[in-house]
DNA sequence: GAAAAAATATGATATTTGTCATGTTTTAAG
DNA sequence: CTTAAAACATGACAAATATCATATTTTTTC
């Protein structure tokens, strides 16, 4: 098994700042994963027993509202981590979890983080700068939901991806979503996300093949009314 | 000048992981502060160099979006932590906080809070946990902005006051809005609201004398299509 | 307490978004 | 490769919400 001591993922999230003796021990208990496109991580009220390290893969994080329709409230990508929040409210999960592709995780079991909050200062500051950092986030996801249009939160999520995960040799986004997903991150039908990008493409926006979408025009996409 | 360790209002918030002595040092150097309803604490884009914790009265914070309104994202009340996130994310403050009747609270430089994080781990997982079950409602908020009718956002928003603030002894709800705070808070036009709020009013749901509001029928609200 | 300003209220109408129906294309299964 | 299932697409219409106009009421100011 792959050593914490030595994997590259780490240096994206808050274990970075664990002392080398620190990851041998938690190298030593915590165990790998691999995870099919499609597969449930974990669901919503599901106990978490510790905390996930994305070594490879993307998922979406959901959570299924009053009316039947899963909201998806964020993408999870390589050198994340998952499940701090239900970690350390000592809640059971909040969100669930689902593959967008294959994915490589690590399973850190919650006493070892635990000690390692409590004992190193520098650690806990880090979790707690991500969180604020969070938070920040979420703050400017509710006022986009509040005060957008679709089509312009529609626009937004396909530049997130493109900041966030990046294109493919091709110009394709990264991360493929079914035009159910794309309606489910931005609170929508799936029928009114479908003919949105039919219009993003007339209007020379984007360009589609199959499930692949290439952004042509980001400031176009930036400037949708 | 009053002092921490004898004050009521910290056992309400993460500062009462706090040891004796950490209250008396942080007592030596806060200030206190008299706000006017409506004055403004702090704006969106200021440098905070500390945290306020609010001895008395209530205040909102919001955020301006792109199309020019304001979005209110959190009412913060007596006992409550302001400011937290700024400091821990070390960035300028995301929302402005205004205050909506006369307040009293105090002021903590960052440096002694940053102090106590470092060094008393009971009061970091204190922060830690706060911050874990924000970020939960966060994600409720967001679902329930994307997936609800401005009618029912309304209604869970006074049945959040009733829940949260309380009602005096004649039934009103105890924080005073205005209509354009309601639609601010819940992400409509200000003429939405008012007309939902009338609605409410014919169906028997919510009274009203002037600003004041008194919820008569909780189920129907909650109930509200 | 009168005048001005702000907040509330409501109608008429336009725009956005959702729902249902139905057909086409793509993907998965055997 | 063929068939079934799922995803995508689009039209027609309904419902929700925004916008503009204009009263009316309440609050503030002098």
């Amino acid at each position: 098994m792959s050593k914490c001591e030595q994997c590259i993922v780490r240096q994206f999230n808050s274990l970075k700042a664990l002392t080398k003796d620190e990851l041998i021990r938690i190298s030593g208990c915590k165990t790998s994963k691999h995870i099919k496109k499609g597969e449930l991580i974990f669901e919503e009220g599901d106990t978490l027993n510790g905390i996930f390290c994305i070594k490879d893969g993307i998922c979406k994080l959901s959570k299924l509202s009053a009316n039947g329709r899963d909201q998806i409230v964020k993408l999870v990508i390589k050198g994340d981590l998952l499940g701090q929040r239900s970690l350390l409210g000592d809640e059971s999960a909040n969100l669930s979890a689902v593959a967008l592709n294959d994915m490589e995780v690590c399973f850190i079991p919650k006493a070892e983080i635990i000690t390692d909050l409590q004992k190193n200062s520098n650690f806990s500051m880090h979790v707690l700068q991500q969180m604020a950092h969070d938070l920040k986030s979420s703050d400017d996801v509710i006022v986009n939901m509040a005060q957008k249009s679709v089509k312009q939160r529609l626009a937004e999520t396909l530049l997130y991806i493109y900041d966030n995960f990046g294109v493919d040799d091709e110009g394709a986004l990264n991360v493929i979503l079914s035009r159910e997903d794309y309606a489910n991150i931005v609170g929508t039908a799936t029928e009114s996300a479908i003919r949105i990008l039919s219009q993003f493409k007339k209007e020379n926006l984007i360009a589609t093949k199959g499930k692949q979408i290439i952004i042509k025009d980001l400031k176009g996409l930036q400037h949708v009314e």
